[in-house]
DNA sequence: GTCTATGCAAAGTCTTTGCAGAACA
DNA sequence: TGTTCTGCAAAGACTTTGCATAGAC
């Protein structure tokens, strides 16, 4: 099992890092196929699944799911009008030991807001 | 639009708040059903998703989705082995005031750590 | 009596898989 | 050269929808 570095591979990852955005896969997909016509869905598919678990990107669960590029920006803001999906730069708190005193293994965490975006607030009060 | 209280909906909310567990759609269905034969599986789609845009419980995103009864334990972990979910009571501290100023208008929050749970880590090292 | 909810089946959406040929190492 | 990867199409998993009937208010 030996990872390869083809031509798709190297656009997928790059042109999702590119982006400060959190696509779906289908909105990856127009954004990326005009640069490589040619490329199935489920190549992007595949691979987005395998960086997510490589650590190389973040794979963000919902219907449809969606990625970004930064796998370190695990805090997001998600406006439930719309489904936008913002980073956020924030510190986070919690009691870490205490889960490890359980006998948890900790891996990544990420703190998922809902709210109304800024958009949609004032697009409601119109 | 007046919402209507059924047998089927009392039985779904009543039922899905006794459990402390986060079952999918299908395993809670499973649980149910017993208790009420006939009841169609879309029924359960249907009330859980109308539950949950009511607030009365709590819809954690995944493939497939999970709920849970009770609404106000938003804080989990999940182990990325056997993708069980356990609930987390925590204090978690961030910057409310900061997304408030920037015109977010703030409704849940919800922290998902990821990790590997107790017994996961024991079947591992044997 | 009116209008919403249910149950069934069918359709829909999103995602994964099988396989033959292509391409990396 | 030997695997792994790709692209296609087909299948699969999960969820939603249309419609006739049942049931709540």
């Amino acid at each position: 099992m030996h990872y390869r570095h083809t031509r798709q591979r190297k656009m997928i990852l790059e042109e999702l890092q590119r982006l400060d955005s959190h696509p779906t896969v289908e909105e990856f997909y127009t954004i990326i196929k005009p640069k490589m016509p040619g490329m199935g869905l489920c190549t992007v598919y595949r691979n987005l699944e395998k960086f997510s678990e490589l650590g190389l990107i973040h794979k963000i669960l919902g219907v449809p799911v969606r990625y970004e590029g930064n796998p370190t920006a695990h805090n997001h803001i998600k406006c439930v009008r719309c489904g936008k999906i913002e980073d956020l730069h924030l510190e986070v708190t919690f009691e870490r030991n205490q889960l490890e005193a359980q006998g948890y293994q900790l891996h990544a965490y990420a703190l998922e807001i809902n709210g109304i975006c800024p958009q949609c607030r004032s697009r409601q009060e119109q």
